[in-house]
Formats: structure tokens, sequence, C-alpha cells
DNA sequence: GCAAAAGTGTTTGCCTTACACCCATGA
DNA sequence: TCATGGGTGTAAGGCAAACACTTTTGC
């Protein structure tokens, strides 16, 4: 019969690539739309200084989505995200304090401004720009204004950030790839009201995939609903506020 | 700094959900082509003599990706599968052995056969029918002839199978359709040589999805080639055999 | 008025669906 | 010869891409 001593164990953590839409406005006129990334500037060893994701250890008690939506709180204020469990890293080596392994998830919020900075424990936390380009066979990803890794066969030929983190990101991003081409995940990625040309900007940068503002409109028209409030302040035409449509049936 | 003793840690095991086609003939002019999932009569305690997921503990030194691999190899004689590690089940409750995770896999094999009896590891597991139906708001799963798993909103209504196993199974049949449907898993299912016919119905059964035979050779022939090899002995014209096309670009 | 983006409608072309038809084998 | 499934071709319909055109704001 089993024991609980019978096998060595391991430390689980959870890890957590936090992606987000910069709603903010170079200035009142406009709106960035970026897409970003939420990293940590690591204040300890290992990978001391190093960029990483969110993350940390699974306590007795509580599931590890439980550890991911804690940590993302305490870490970068960041609540009530959309979280989606898509792998587990257990190579033997990936941590030098000794076994630990990862479940990593993949997390979608509608804000990206960071909690106070009195909060200490998110004052190393930052929002990146974040892109993709290339195919899974030769890609590579930017991160802000000085960081590009490169991939080949999926594979980070180059590791700025810590651990294995790069590595990471790039299956992360692939999943929200998917998630946003097949299961309209981009709604999760913007507030209940918004509009419709706030869509597709993000939802080109994740999928690739281009088209006019009109034939967009067609497309995500039937997934929404529209509000009788409007975007104003700008300097056109105002647009709609649209919200999800609760049933797709 | 962190120290490896800092936290408690719970055990790590990995469960998989297999699925194959059962590919033999109920004679020789014909073939089931039945979806089929493999379980394994438990015993020992907990839940002595109910139905479960093959799986394992991590051990030390491996990933939790090889432990998937070795539990299916020593428990169930099954090489090679296709593995897509698609949750973690992390409720304190979930194993009354003590704490427990799993990292739970799908897997998908083109050979449904058993290894032989006289392999002890494997002798309780077996390979049981598998049928799906509803929707993710109401739906059933029926394993072999007896057993039959409803579920409302995703949650098992009843768990006639060891530990969380009817949920993770009906998870892993979601993400299972869902790979069939938009990346092209069905392969993996098949042998390196087969039949466009054999192909259609495990798709059925799987996505749901129905289309006349004509239109099916249509939709997947771009992603396959043919070889000048036929598939013999059926009681009307023998059909071509092809193999999956390298590169889809 | 002009620029710019919101929003509507129409046309075109492609791709899927339905189905008629022929082929090759075993019995 | 018949039954059965393998395999080809075509016509119809529906959906998506392209784009012309109108609307509504700020300047």
């Amino acid at each position: 019969m089993y024991s609980i001593d019978d096998f060595d164990r391991p430390s689980v953590a959870a890890d957590i690539v936090v992606f987000g839409i910069d709603r903010s406005g170079s200035d009142s006129k406009s709106k960035n739309l970026e897409l970003k990334i939420l990293l940590i500037r690591r204040g300890e060893e290992p990978f001391l200084g190093r960029l990483s994701l969110p993350g940390g250890f699974l306590r007795k008690g509580e599931t590890i989505g439980q550890t991911a939506l804690r940590e993302l709180s305490e870490e970068a204020g960041v609540s009530d995200p959309k979280l989606i469990q898509f792998g587990v890293y257990s190579q033997a080596d990936r941590d030098p304090r000794g076994w630990i392994i990862s479940c990593a998830f993949l997390a979608l919020t509608d804000t990206v401004t960071l909690s106070t900075a009195e909060d200490s424990d998110a004052a190393d936390a930052q929002w990146l720009s974040f892109s993709f380009s290339g195919d899974h066979r030769e890609a590579s990803v930017t991160i802000g204004q000085d960081i590009t890794i490169n991939y080949r066969d999926g594979v980070p030929l180059e590791s700025p950030l810590a651990f294995d983190h790069a590595q990471i990101i790039f299956d992360a991003f692939l999943r929200l790839r998917d998630e946003a081409v097949y299961h309209d995940i981009i709604f999760d990625l913007m507030p209940p009201l918004f509009a419709i040309s706030d869509l597709q900007k993000p939802f080109e940068a994740i999928t690739g995939i281009h088209t006019t503002p009109q034939n967009f409109r067609k497309k995500i028209s039937p997934k929404i609903e529209e509000t009788d409030l409007f975007d104003q302040r700008m300097a056109h035409r105002p647009s709609k506020l649209y919200k999800r449509k609760d049933i797709v049936s």
C-alpha cells in the first residue's frame, strides 16, 4: 500500500504569464491598444536583477489555481484574471535551488494599471510591451524596449529571463493565440464595455489575422450586444459601446 | 532567500487518459473503428476494485512527461503515445492517502492491443468503449457496457470511478475534441498507413461533426498523401492507403 | 469644410454541401 | 449479377473578403 513517504517530493510552484491590453492613450485623442506582459524584476538570487514571471509556491490546503491567484494579487495587484493552466515544467535542473516543478498559467486581465507603488511586493512588477513574430519553426518575441528572444522549433536560443521563463512565455503565447482564434478569449482582455475597434488591434496582434474594420465588425457582431452608451472624446464620430453576448448557444 | 524546506511539499502524480481506436474486426470483412479508453481495475485501497486511470508518482530526476510514459509502459504496455498535458488537479481532499496533486495527460495511441497477459502489471488494464454525448451544460459519458457518468456544467453528478477521475476524463475528452476539430490530432490515433474511411468514424465519434464520405475525403485530402498500397480483403473495392502529409506549411 | 473613424450595404468569389455517377472487389 | 463501400465530378448555396458609401464627431 502506498505511503506518503515512499517517494521524494518536489516543491511545486505556479508561474503565471499575464497578458493585458494597454488601453491608456498617449493623449486624450488616441489609445495605445498594445499587448502587454507582466514581468517582475527579481530582487534576490538566483537570477538577481533578471526579469521573471510572477509566481510562487503551492501552500498546503490551496489548489494550484489559488496559488496563482494569490501570487498575482500579492506580487502585482492583479485581480480576477481569467486563468488557463497550460503546462507543467519539471526538468530536474530548471531551478538551481533544488527540485522545483512549475505549473504554468496563462492569465488575462482587462486592467494593466499597477497597484500603488507603496505596495512593496508589487514594486518591481512592470507591464512591458509584447510582440510575437514568425512561425513555430522560427519565431521571435520582443519584450519592452530591449529584450528580444529568438526561438527555433519552439525552443529559446538565448534566455535573458530567469529560469526557463523564456520557454514558458513562448508556450503561453501559442496557447493564447489558439484561444483567441478558436475560442474568443479576446473578450477576457476587455473591460465589460468596449468599442469594436478596441477589439481589433489586440486581436490582430495576438492572432496575426488582419482584415478590414468593416469585415471585422461582421465577424464579431454575433458575439456582442450593443448598449446605449458611447465612447466619447475622440476626434471623430463616437463609437457605440458593446458588451459580450452571454449565450452563444 | 528561499530554502527548499520552507514549504510543505505534495506528492506529485501523473494520471493519463489514454484513447485509442479499436481497429480489429468482428470478422475479417469489417472493422469496429470504435473509440476506446484505457482503464485499470484497482488492486488496492483506496477505491479497491474500482476502475481508475493509469498513473503513478513522479520520481526524482524525471520529468512529469517521462512519468506518464513510464507508467503507461509499465501498467498497460502502451508505447510511443502522443502526450498532451491538459490539467493539474490539486484539491486538498482529492486523494484520501494524503496531499497528492496530479498532472493530467491526454495520450493517443494507434494500438489498442494489450501486451501479453503474463505482464502482471498490465493484468488489470482494459480497453473499454467510450462515447460522449451532450454539450458542456449537460453531458454524459458511457464507458464499456455498464458505466454511465452524467455531467452538469462539466462536473460529474456521480463518480463510479476512483478519485476525481470522472472529472479528469471529462476534461480530457473536451480537450481531445478541440484538438481533433482544430489541430488534426485524429492522425495520432492512426497507424502510419490508413484508409480514408478509417479516419471518418473516429473523427465523427470525437467531434460530433458528420458529413458524407465524399465531402470528408475532400476535407482531409490536403493533409494526406496517397501511397501505392491497398487495404485488401474487404467485401468491396479495396481502398488506397494514405499517410499523413509531413509539411502543411 | 476637412480629416478620421464609425457604421451600413452590396458585389464578388471561393469554399463547403449535396448528390449523381462510376469503379473494383467478394460472394 | 448484386451488394458494398471506394473514389470522381459537378452544380447550388452560403459565407467571407473587398470596397463603395454614408454618418458623426473635433478641429
